[in-house]
DNA sequence: CTGTAACCGAGACGGTACGTCATGTCTTAGG
DNA sequence: CCTAAGACATGACGTACCGTCTCGGTTACAG
């Protein structure tokens, strides 16, 4: 099988995926149009539609993206290490275009089972993996015991679910900034419950 | 100035309301079109923006009253106060007209500060009290220290962000249920945080 | 039953059709959309495809309108009645919103048997009335000899279909204009052909 | 100069061309598309546009090729060969690939001088030819007077004009079938016509 | 007990975005 | 140079919902 017609231009993509996120920081989600996005991207409607059946995934890849430059580089502390991923996530969702979107697609993809899988493959697991990651460090220079046998999975999902979800709500209802003293003492508070529930 | 006229009808604004949450049960958020709650309610159009301006006012009110059951009666003990409270929570956003509505008008709030003051009213301070309730619970009970005389607001912000932040995370974005055993997880958790800082 | 709900706009009706005729001097048939009568008309699309179900329909009204004003007064023979008929209908075939759209329905007729009616009765038959008002002044006069009893259906129809026929392709195909002599040999050529088959 | 590369396909001309009329019959001309003309000759568009410059053009070939059957066979009589021709004529118009595209070309030269003379050459003129050949054949049998020196293009012209709007008329516009009946019926009254013209 | 003012239903209104479709051009790989 | 395949920019399509408005008609309080 032989590939052929005129192939798709790889550089529409990435003008879209641009073009969402600027019309995400000017409109808000729910001024944003398919229409409006395809003329600032310098394309037709039509090869829009071609790549993504509509708004909702286009928004859950553009606003993907972002999410490529979370990292979790050995701080040499969990301390450090909780700190500094809270912070990063605190700055990542305080940008509008993250802001308007990360909540609308959540709240789309309610009942919408592809979108659902989408989200969490495109932006839950890339997040979830660093708490995995920062676990791991953590084991490594001994702050936390090495595993046990047990399945780990409860604990790492609750521990995501923390910080996650206080970083999200923070930003998003209770509407206040992630600075470093909020950071220290989320980061206090999941120390102390580690311990404790270690003991 | 007297009051004249037809007063408006009291029972027209329950029937809003209910049939507003059905519609979002039905076809969600994104579903949710102001011709169809007019419909189901058995109203005009006319009749329902005399009342509320658009959709999302509407939503926050429809959802807002969901949010009047939630109680913290004193269960003994602080434990037992944070498992039953995350619970309660997790139950109530487990509705499928909470879950569509609460992260929808979230994102309509960015760059919309009335309506995110509405929410504030209407949901946010509403859960908060919740708190509040259960840390003077706890003083009394001495599980707690009482005040030093520092503003213990921020703390209380802290902890409010991260049960609630949890609770909304592990529903909506995560996908998965807030049972017992995930209660007593998140509550181990708080309780030796409290412990950790506190010491 | 009560008439409820706002009434329609008769002065909106009346701007549509007058776009729509100046819609089709400027752009033609083809030219022609749905879009551009509303900007005309400072009409809402809702607004049109209230009323009509599409561009067909809409151009048949817009242009029986121009059909009202054919009329066949009595000008005391039937040679100069035939003469007055032709020329009448010439000029209304040669106006630029007539030419370009009697066609185009005529073609889309084709295969839509309401259409097909819809043309019927708002043009054809409406054209058809001059032969028979023709042929009645012409038998009080004694041009033509009264009714035998036989059906006329057949002869009026072969003389509309030849006079409508004439003039329609001369117009629309041969692309020449109908002058006073153009009519007179054609009203001549019909004498002869009625003398010629009366005889 | 020499003609290098590949050749066009000759059997691709009469595809389309075959396509584009059973297309017609399908789904009329409203309803005809360039591309599924081109699915359905089994050709790339791209083919279908280096020959013909847009869907007008098209059509009028495609349909041309059917007025290539009209013939003007000695039949012995003026009043036959007339009788012979519209019979003819009205065949060729009653099948449904003649009937949906002959109007509709017409209204769209309307404006369009490039197509109107597509169709003249293509059309027009092929059946004017037969009123002029039929005339020969009058005069060569003495039923009408030779040429007077006089031009005798109006009167052909009429003639044309009457003879091919009559039947035109009578199956798009009337609706009606060309029967051997109206046939003679309308032979009679321009045999009827020319006798008193020429009196 | 009659105004009158605000309410009510119904539904038409001007807008705007939707997602689809057809046009005519272009860019590939291959004949 | 032609061909098939199919992506492209453009722009109309007909539908749906928005929030406003205009109707005729309905309360309930005021004079």
């Amino acid at each position: 099988m032989t590939r052929t017609g005129r192939p798709r231009s790889q550089q529409a993509d990435e003008a879209i995926l641009e073009a969402t996120r600027q019309a995400l920081v000017d409109l808000g989600w729910g001024g944003l149009t398919m229409s409006d996005v395809a003329a600032r991207a310098g394309v037709a409607k039509t090869t829009l539609y071609r790549r993504w059946a509509n708004k909702n995934e286009l928004v859950v890849d553009a606003v993907a993206a972002l999410f490529d430059e979370l990292r979790l580089p050995d701080r040499g502390s969990l301390r450090a290490d909780i700190e500094g991923v809270v912070l990063q996530f605190g700055r990542l969702l305080e940008r509008p275009e993250t802001k308007t979107a990360l909540m609308a697609v959540v709240a789309e993809s309610t009942g919408d089972e592809a979108l659902r899988c989408r989200i969490r493959e495109a932006i839950v697991d890339r997040q979830k993996h660093l708490v995995i990651a920062g676990r791991r460090h953590a084991q490594d220079r001994g702050e936390l015991p090495p595993d046990d046998g047990a399945d780990p999975t409860a604990e790492i999902d609750l521990i995501f679910d923390v910080i996650a979800g206080a970083v999200v709500h923070r930003v998003l209802v209770s509407g206040e900034s992630v600075d470093g003293a909020w950071a220290a003492a989320l980061a206090a508070l999941i120390l102390g419950g580690l311990a404790g529930t270690v003991a």
